[in-house]
DNA sequence: TGACGTTTATGACGTTTGTCGTAAACATGG
DNA sequence: CCATGTTTACGACAAACGTCATAAACGTCA
């Protein structure tokens, strides 16, 4: 079974915190501080990361230089944004965002082998 | 050009609203209240038209009942939210999107055929 | 043991969102 | 013309966000 997070929803700032913790692992404020390339306050991250970190969004640890790192898996929070989407703007139907997503932008042929993988198992699925 | 709506992102409050004005075209406060399972106020609805008409994301006509109406397509929003998501939770990859759509739901021997289609399409598109 | 740099803890403040209550404006049947 | 129901305009409030400044706690090395 996978993740019972209840897909969570964040707000772009969250999401922002998130995705350093997500590429960069366990980090401490000022490490996560380091990795914005605008210029933004120190303490501006400490609460972002506290105010996650109240929420559960994120674990502290409890070490000194304490370490702030995800506890909920990006595919969790796509899930439940992707929800949304699907409910409220593509009125229940996926395929319009598929093609939103695959429309003018590039892939790999490996990509394009898992993707027509994907599809193959949707069908299947199904009959 | 056209739209320089510049992919608009809501919370899922407003999301709400836009989502009852797309599927049922214009409508005054009373029948967008209306609209609504859950008991939410009469002004709480009239709060939030009014203050999406300000940003520009509806458009509140001048006649007496006024009619509110979307100003902005569900792709659009659609578009925005998912550029987030693929930015900041799929760290640029569109694919595990993709999947996440696609598993565990149902699609009709039409779906599947336009789902095709779309891979077909990015793979000569790039080749 | 101190001075100094690093980490933390607090408290603040403005904006946005979500929810409403009130009351003023209108429109209309009597 | 007026009572009554409908539509609007305002103003309020609390919680969530985004941003920081300050200052207290810690650690460490000279």
């Amino acid at each position: 079974m996978s993740a019972k997070s209840t897909s969570t929803k964040l707000s772009a700032g969250e999401m922002e915190i998130m995705n350093v913790l997500w590429k960069k692992g366990p980090l401490t404020i000022a490490e996560a501080h380091a990795a914005f390339d605008r210029p933004i306050g120190y303490t501006t991250i400490q609460t972002r990361l506290n105010r996650l970190a109240k929420k559960g969004t994120v674990k502290k640890s409890e070490d000194r230089p304490a370490k702030y790192e995800a506890a909920i898996s990006p595919d969790s929070v796509s899930a439940g944004h992707l929800e949304q989407l699907v409910e409220n703007v593509a009125q229940g139907s996926v395929v319009p965002l598929v093609a939103q997503l695959l429309s003018n932008r590039k892939f790999s042929n490996d990509e394009i082998a898992e993707l027509k993988k994907f599809i193959d198992d949707a069908e299947s699925e199904n009959k």
